[in-house]
DNA sequence: GTGCATATTGTACTTGGGTACAATAGACGA
DNA sequence: TCGTCTATTGTACCCAAGTACAATATGCAC
């Protein structure tokens, strides 16, 4: 059975939680958890407004204790901002910290099999702009990357993050030339006429 | 009480739908739909591999007749790509069609609720690409093009497009001279000591 | 009127990027 | 074995980009 383990300031369980989960530990830091615990735990991480950075560190400190814990946010104060946070952390679930006990469930129980469980405007918001970016993003310039060899991809995205020759060439233990006659190969095939047009090219949607 | 009605072109219901909602009713395409139905609803739209046109079209149909209503998308195959499209047209719910009861019932629920269900690895794509989009984005680059004046901005971002010099001067009908100085000032002023430079810090984010 | 910011242009110079000729060597499949 | 692909390097050359000296004109605030 799935444990529920709160970290909250409070020092105490919120009347919703305990109605969710009559058993559930509750500590006031992360710093407090023992260091063994059972496998399969959900871990509810309570968060008050303006609290990012304390939220941040205290996801991965979790993460680092076990890389396949399961974390839910609960927020006082729910912010579209601080949910990306949360899910880019690692975090499976973020909802307000005072919902009904029916919902929290909801979200457990997703969590629990393996889903997520977020907001329709957190994800609204995400589609809109992550989806470009797969969509074209991640093909096109896999596609792209795709018509280059290993050694001309590897000189061919860090020309497109700004590096120069030298740096290039250092980076890779060849000379400067070398550099230059890969660079020529992949204008060529990709049909750029300049590493600024190829930057261009890979960074348009590679922002990943 | 919530009402599910499946669409897929199989004609009846898999062994698991039935499970999951006995009493559910199954039409061929959504056209057989009859036009007055229930309030509470949940669509569940069954969809084979590379039928991504078709799910579109059948999501953006359900969601003309009642803009509320709630569709869920069983893929045979699921797909990152496909999962992104079924959420930006509206879907709630993406998941393997033959998963578990108990899974389903969980992503109906999250629904139900008001939530949406996804998988970890399509939410952890979308929020890769996403937050610094949302954070930094859009935000940044008014930021940053806002330390220069009105002619300046107008080189910087024609040069981050990747054009010349020249190109760029006979555009502004002004001489390639003018540009270059312009260019410097904005080199020095965003802190960027070529337009390459300049492309990656203007483009990284303005794809939005 | 005196500064200050903006916009414009000139000449001369340095330098990094890119091309035009190359050549050499290893891996691998037909 | 032979040809093709990949990776490497050399010399010489051209050119766009950028800098280092500038100067000039306009508009606006104090």
């Amino acid at each position: 059975m799935t444990k529920d383990i709160f970290v909250t300031k409070l020092g105490q369980l919120l009347a919703g939680w305990q109605a969710l989960s009559p058993e559930a530990d509750c500590y006031k830091t992360v710093e407090e958890l023992p260091t063994v615990l059972a496998q399969d735990v959900i871990y509810w991480l309570h968060v008050d407004a303006n609290q990012q950075d304390w939220m941040r560190e205290n996801i991965d400190a979790l993460k680092r204790r076990d890389f396949t814990s399961k974390v839910i946010v609960l927020a006082n104060v729910p912010e579209q901002q601080a949910a990306m946070l949360a899910f880019e952390r690692g975090a499976l679930g973020y909802t307000h910290a005072y919902h009904d006990p029916v919902v929290l469930s909801q979200v457990r129980q997703a969590v629990e099999f393996g889903g997520v469980w977020l907001g329709q405007d957190v994800l609204r918001q995400l589609i809109q702009v992550g989806r470009k970016l797969t969509e074209q993003g991640a093909e096109n310039i896999e596609q792209t990357l795709k018509q280059l060899t290993p050694r001309e991809r590897e000189v061919a995205v860090m020309a497109a993050q700004g590096l120069s020759n030298k740096s290039i060439a250092s980076e890779l233990n060849i000379t400067e030339r070398t550099v230059k006659a890969h660079l020529t190969a992949i204008f060529e095939r990709i049909g750029v006429r300049d590493r600024l047009q190829l930057a261009i090219r890979i960074n348009e949607r590679l922002s990943s």
